[in-house]
DNA sequence: GTCTATATTTCGATAGAC
DNA sequence: GTCTATCGAAATATAGAC
């Protein structure tokens, strides 16, 4: 098991506007701005479909000023998606080389649930613009950065765990999700305390 | 519980290579073709990043072919979402307006398990491309079609339900979802009827 | 039903002034 | 750091012959 983290440190106002970051008083940097508009962009129409013109637009500069600050918009992409890296891979490599036990799983899926609710939106993209993701990574793999899923898909894969317990442990994890993005925002009302405890009773039950 | 039916009648051969429909002998319809091979790229690729072309040229015809069986691009995906539709609305309407109970929900996914596992690929094909389903229903919405997700969420939103009794069920969906689909195909060899049990055990822990 | 050829639009990206 | 102006590529879609 892992320590015990205090629970509700967590509990950002769901009403943070742009970005879901420290709320600093401080104007952001129009790199962050640009960052926060396609963010919502991507998720709303998704990526392919959002063009730098809409993203100029609604910032109120010009395809070029975009230019400046991001080399390629698949570079915007790339930059959200680091957004999340940091919080899946340490969470990943606490596991290491161990037998990925479901006790271990629980405690995983634990921290996971506290940063999905704190980082929705980053999640949200994710999920809704898989395709364009897993192409960022069929071109780029410059190393630097190995990939999240295939990370996923290596510990579903151990086969000192019996496949029933790793198909509850894919399921838990899709149970997550699930509670947390199901139908747009059916649960947008209640308190991420709330809705964490919830989930990781359910998580409890699939892993006991 | 719904009177047992029989788990293993859907247990089709997993190398089912073209349509996942009813293995007939005929050849298909160039208008199914199309739709196979567009399901395909669609989720290899993306849909939006998916051209007529590629399309057309791994058909062997020209772009201009597909538009005697298509009237656009979006009518392709049109056609493959009304694959998926009749599945997920008939599932919902047994539910019609009775109260969504955690038993009446465990007998609803019992049905989706198996059809996810008979039509894994339109399954896929709506998770990996969401952003651009809800893109189809904005302009659509010809009344014709009710929307599937809208029913969803409208279901999970019932009051009559406690909140953490609807954050099961969301949870639970997406624990089916996970365990089929998570991370490619962790568990491509598993055989789907063991799967589904596997799966129908875990839902009922979580609805229990 | 499928082809060739083309129209039309939009997008990502660059050059260079300020 | 943002602008104007523009390029080249690729995409969807159409017209009309066969």
């Amino acid at each position: 098991m892992v320590a015990q983290r205090p629970r509700s440190a967590v509990a950002v106002p769901a009403t943070a506007k742009s970005a879901e970051k420290d709320n600093r008083l401080e104007p952001l940097s129009t790199r962050e701005r640009i960052l926060d508009v396609a963010l919502d962009l991507f998720i709303e129409n998704g990526f392919h479909k959002t063009s730098l013109r809409e993203i100029a637009e609604q910032l109120g500069v010009t395809k070029a000023a975009l230019y400046y600050h991001f080399a390629s918009k698949e570079d915007i992409l790339m930059a959200l998606h680091l957004r999340l890296h940091e919080f899946g891979t340490d969470a990943l490599s606490q596991l290491g080389d161990q037998e990925p036990t479901k006790a271990r799983w629980a405690d995983l899926l634990d921290q996971i649930i506290d940063q999905m609710l704190a980082h929705r939106k980053i999640f949200l993209l994710h999920e809704r613009n898989q395709a364009a993701f897993e192409a960022l990574h069929r071109e780029d793999h410059d190393a630097s950065h190995e990939d999240l899923q295939a990370n996923f898909r290596r510990v579903l894969s151990d086969e000192r765990v019996s496949v029933r317990d790793r198909v509850r442990m894919a399921a838990s994890f899709g149970a997550v999700m699930g509670g947390i993005f199901m139908s747009g925002d059916a649960f947008g009302d209640v308190p991420s305390s709330e809705l964490s405890e919830i989930l990781r009773d359910a998580v409890g039950d699939l892993l006991r």
